[in-house]
DNA sequence: GCCCAGGTCTGTC
DNA sequence: GACAGACATGGG
């Protein structure tokens, strides 16, 4: 990790392949998104250190992202795990070459690596709000899950106002393994995902689940046979959380419509390719399918 | 009205 | 192991 500490504050040096504002491209990408903010350039993110509420107003410049904090200064082992918080979130660590390599001898991912070069794989460092996010968002369009979980949010988040804005931190595991069905059937769930997700938090919540478990497996196959024995997370999910919350690059939802859809435009086809084409393409981001999969994902909203 | 959405589970052959 | 049907709702 390369960073500056500067007290007030920080300094994040990435690596070359890294472009904050493609970044910022993917995380604007709903304006119904409650985990982070974008205004006037700058990226917020509320948070929780330890009990205590953190505001980060985040910056890109050429060679540098700046995180300051308007609510006050913080300490200086604060200071240490935003930076690492900031670097997990942009996948700062890993080094892009060897995938660039890759999609360069690749036509279907040439062009669009070329576009959108330096997006990196945007993080859920939290598990529960990773995993929550992707039962929320089985089997419906975009913009309705997007919905579902901005009520989720307000309903059962904790707020913030600060200069006339809102901030919200997601709601913590304890809350929701509290609720009943009915509670989460007024937001529009349907039974079986209300289910889903308060059981997810009962887990979560009892310490039968957590990342640092997760990641104690021998690799990922082990991960998402874990991960698949929960009810409600199948092959689809634990992907999804595989990549966004345990950084795999080799993480793969290769069921997943939009990647099929991203797939049928940059082959120009009249049909979405099935899944033994797809599998026959991917041979060769071997190592990388996370990273072909969320280059092509961008390549659906613009 | 019908089909498709960031799928998963259950029951059946 | 493969496959149909149910699940809830919104948009085209």
């Amino acid at each position: 990790m390369e960073w500056t500490d500067n007290k007030k504050t920080i300094i994040i040096h990435p690596p070359k392949e890294f472009s904050f504002e493609e970044c910022l491209v993917f995380l604007g990408r709903s304006n119904q998104e409650m985990t982070h903010q974008i205004k006037d350039g700058y990226l917020y993110k509320l948070m929780k250190l330890n009990g205590k509420r953190i505001l980060l107003k985040i910056s890109g410049q050429s060679r540098e992202i700046t995180i300051d904090f308007p609510l006050g200064p913080l300490l200086k082992n604060e200071r240490m795990l935003i930076a690492k918080y900031v670097w997990d979130w942009f996948d700062l660590e890993r080094d892009l070459c060897s995938f660039y390599d890759i999609a360069y001898q690749d036509e279907i991912l040439r062009p669009i690596v070329q576009k959108y070069d330096g997006l990196r794989m945007i993080g859920i460092s939290n598990l529960f709000e990773a995993l929550t996010w992707a039962i929320i968002g089985q089997q419906i369009n975009l913009p309705f899950a997007y919905a579902l979980k901005k009520r989720f949010i307000e309903q059962f988040g904790e707020p913030l106002e600060f200069e006339g804005q809102t901030f919200w931190l997601y709601p913590t595991p304890e809350k929701i393994a509290a609720l009943s069905v009915e509670d989460l059937r007024n937001l529009q769930f349907s039974v079986r995902k209300a289910e889903y997700v308060i059981e997810v938090a009962s887990k979560v919540a009892n310490g039968t689940l957590t990342k640092v478990d997760l990641l104690q497996n021998e690799n990922d196959d082990e991960i998402k046979k874990t991960l698949m024995n929960i009810r409600g997370i199948g092959e689809w999910t634990a992907h999804y959380v595989m990549m966004k919350c345990l950084h795999s690059s080799s993480a793969f939802p290769i069921t997943d419509v939009g990647l099929h859809n991203a797939l049928k435009q940059a082959l120009g086809l009249h049909r979405k390719p099935s899944l033994p084409e797809i599998k026959g393409m991917s041979k060769k981001w071997d190592g990388w399918e996370a990273y072909a999969t969320i280059y092509l994902w961008r390549s659906l909203y613009d």
